[in-house]
DNA sequence: CAGATGTCAGAAATACTGATATGG
DNA sequence: CCCATATCAGTAGTTCTGACATCT
């Protein structure tokens, strides 16, 4: 019976778990917290990218993503038109400042993540991607 | 730059939340939580167990998991003593009623957890195994 | 009309912080 | 004394649910 601590979504959860905690360690000199991280990082990929996407991308609610971006915009990191020129969706994106904050942001994350994958070789590190992507595939 | 939705951290959290929103579904008609899941496996898999170490296992705060287990205890899925024999620590336990129904819950998860790897094969399902395991060990 | 988006409100569960007491 | 456990209180952020209006 496979279902206890020492199954693969136990040890899933377990990893995202101890990623998370590293991750709010290293930002959190920042002043930023993990899912303002991602949020930004998705506004970045995708500049004019709408609030409902933003939560999708960013896994929490509409209701949080927008709390958390009041925040965001508070700090002058991020920016949305009070109006939309078409339809309802008010598109978002970086300022100057959160440019340059999420740029020192990503170099804090890169330690986290190659501190995580540090005792895999390349190999592994693909076959990791690869079969994350499977898991991902298979439960969508 | 590699900190994107394409790295291995958003993979991990893609997964992760997958997976937590298809055990929901399939523990919903049992009236479990997959908080309350987890934390019934680790009382069966070791009996007697503290709510502060519970805690850890379930990877959330001692208060959730005392309110948590007070809501298992009123269902009569869990019993605890009110006082302890020695030391601080109350020893939790299932009750016959919480495992004849953590056992059908293994059930629909193993389902769910099959599901996920449903598209890999052996090799690369131990592989997997190993790799999180190596991540987990690399950030502890 | 259906679908996506933005917004609002209330209830519930959770996390964080700090404090206190008990026992090894 | 130090440490882990249990418990309580207050604050805050998050989720869930439902609802409604706007725009394609």
């Amino acid at each position: 019976m496979a279902p206890d601590t020492s199954s693969i979504g136990y040890l899933v959860k377990h990893a995202q778990a101890a990623l998370h905690s590293r991750m709010e360690d290293a930002l959190r000199p920042l002043g930023l917290s993990v899912s303002q991280y991602a949020c930004m990082v998705l506004v970045h990929e995708q500049p004019g990218i709408s609030a409902s996407e933003l939560a999708r991308g960013a896994f929490v609610t509409r209701q949080s993503m927008n709390a958390l971006l009041r925040a965001l915009i508070e700090r002058g990191l991020v920016r949305r038109p009070v109006r939309a020129d078409t339809g309802r969706a008010l598109p978002t994106e970086l300022t100057a400042t959160g440019t340059e904050l999420l740029g020192r942001a990503e170099i804090l994350v890169s330690e986290v993540q190659d501190r995580m994958l540090s005792r895999l070789a390349a190999a592994e590190r693909r076959a990791l991607e690869g079969s994350l992507l499977a898991c991902i595939d298979a439960l969508a």
